[in-house]
DNA sequence: CATTAAAATTTACGCGCGTAAACTTTAGTT
DNA sequence: AACTAAAGTTTACGCGCGTAAATTTTAATG
């Protein structure tokens, strides 16, 4: 009992009855059509399983249905996470995402852009490498396609950036710790692959100097997307050089602290609030392991929920309008405390 | 100074001085014209930057460029760091990987295949989900399509698999323990998502038992893919009723085993190899973040690159054959033992 | 029943490219 | 210079579908 094998539109036209149009007025829009011819189509489809060819579907049409999703590092696990949301999204708008990672590689984010553009998506939405992305070949594409930035913002990307409040966060981890102990020091790489990294630095500084405190900044030497493993090597060398103003290191994100907890753990440094403790830790950004670290991670969430809902559904209404405003909306959300055992 | 906007290969054809078969032969395969063409093609390229549309491309070609990647769940770091390296292959080959993760649900894997389906992929390079999956769905589409499968073997997939030693990597891990300590108590789910979980039980029991020693399985509770968490949850549980004979615990798989040393830690429990220690702890995957814990762990590597590289290799012969030999070759790969500090 | 708007059909063209066949030019050999 | 195979050109058709325009059918309303 073999399904009936159709090839192409026309055979299943012929095959549920209408005619090739009123199948591709369809599957354009299924709301398009009489609910009554609507039912005979999905019926006549739940009995062949065809499905239009995707290429001659976007041959010559104006829009397409595909939503480019670029992040720079899809083995973060950050960005994982925000993929795994946002491609959920897509679908339930009903379009087909189409996830690209540049492996943080500016080449191949080009060239990444570079595919997108001659599958002419609907929309794109792209997290930028940050410093070391080719502003003005990202520029050219959002002058084309329909962009909204999300995560990094390096100032030039589309018509919308929806981002984390960094100031915001970082004032909250600030006050926290400083209630709860005592100001702290900040860990961060001295050329961060993420443009955020800046934005917290400032962040810091400002806001401990508004609080009369002293900033004191650690930079971390290296390069990459090997944060763990950086957080690791140059945390160690600045805990053995007793480099650390105070006993409060405030990490710029979860990997570099993952690193961090790790080097402390080696040099038998016990980690949290009791008063048998030599150090706290705290990060940021509510990495997917923070969860699960020894002790577990103080930090600060992103909200993953709305930057990634507010992210595609800024797209979809650009989608829509078709018209570019060329506003530069920007949205942040603001980040929320979560307190753990390491800080 | 813009560069000229050539919208399509006609144009692009009168654009270089050659006539459009020739360009469309540069494009399928470069070395097919001369190379003083090849070099004044290259040429009249970089002034115009134009790109052939995806979708007219392979509209009417028998076969495609395109190679799906269909992984089980991309949030995780293990199919991230696999999914990455494959695509870096693909690209090297010359084919355009298109990256589609299931995030865990069997009705989305079936519509990932379904969407490879309709874009006719020179072939399918899949990590089944496994247990859920629906066997006769892929099956089919195995029939149809050029797969080869890795990671998980369902049986089914393909015309070849490439995998993971398990027998012999729990095997040389057993040794390790029992060498350097104690027989250790295997700790793993009762319903685990992948189906190599399965075969590293088995391999315990039957090495275990060979080696003259009793078995004990602890089986945690719990569905899906939050490894951690169901690591952290009923590992402290166990640890509670002191469920494990002895102190030496064999984690089915590192996520597990990175959610038990933090329930361990939380209990005031030092992992290690030192007297002083109440615990060794072994995982099995060496998952990028193993060497990030606290203590940092014991396990058993994967062979990454052989695995995606024969993976690759294997799709790009059966490519280029063209006749399927249903021979259902099966390749594993040896594991490598990575004593590091829990264990 | 007549009226009318909505829905479906028919017809026809085009998207950008792959590809095959027949022909012409080019480059490399004797 | 004559020959030959390789490379390039011309011509022509087709892929599977989107889409527009004109026409016919259907369903809803008074």
């Amino acid at each position: 009992m073999r399904k009936p094998k159709i090839q192409n539109m026309e055979e299943f036209a012929e095959f549920s009855g209408f005619s090739r149009p009123t199948i591709s007025k369809y599957f354009n829009d299924p709301q398009s059509v009489r609910s009554r011819t609507r039912d005979k189509i999905e019926e006549s489809l739940a009995k062949c399983d065809y499905r239009p060819n995707i290429f001659a579907i976007n041959q010559n049409r104006k829009l397409t249905k595909n939503v480019g999703i670029v992040v720079p590092y899809l083995a973060d696990p950050f960005f994982a996470e925000m993929a795994r949301r946002i491609e959920t999204l897509v679908i339930a708008a009903g379009f087909q995402p189409i996830l690209l990672s540049s492996h943080g590689d500016p080449a191949l984010e080009i060239d990444n852009l570079a595919s997108l553009r001659s599958i002419k998506p609907a929309g794109v939405l792209i997290a930028p490498l940050g410093r070391t992305s080719d502003r003005a070949a990202i520029e050219a594409f959002c002058a084309d396609v329909p962009t909204v930035s999300f995560d990094a913002n390096i100032e030039v990307t589309g018509e919308a950036f929806v981002g984390h409040n960094n100031a915001q966060a970082i004032e909250v981890m600030l006050e926290y710790l400083v209630r709860s102990g005592e100001p702290p020091v900040f860990f961060e790489m001295r050329n961060p692959p993420n443009p955020n990294a800046n934005k917290r630095r400032n962040a810091y500084i400002e806001t401990m100097e508004l609080m009369g405190h002293t900033p004191h900044v650690i930079q971390a030497e290296g390069e990459g997307w090997s944060l763990e493993e950086i957080g690791f090597r140059e945390g160690r060398k600045a805990l053995v050089d007793k480099a650390f103003a105070t006993g409060t290191i405030f990490c710029s994100n979860d990997r570099l602290a993952i690193g961090f907890l790790a080097a402390a753990y080696e040099l038998g440094l016990r980690v949290g609030l009791s008063e048998d403790c030599a150090l706290r830790v705290a990060g940021h950004d509510n990495h997917p392991f923070s969860s699960f670290t020894c002790p577990t991670l103080t930090t600060v969430s992103h909200d993953y929920e709305a930057i990634t809902a507010r992210s595609v559904k800024m797209l979809l209404e650009l989608i829509n309008k078709d018209e570019r405003s060329g506003t530069g909306t920007t949205i942040l959300f603001d980040g929320k405390l979560i307190m753990r055992a390491s800080a």
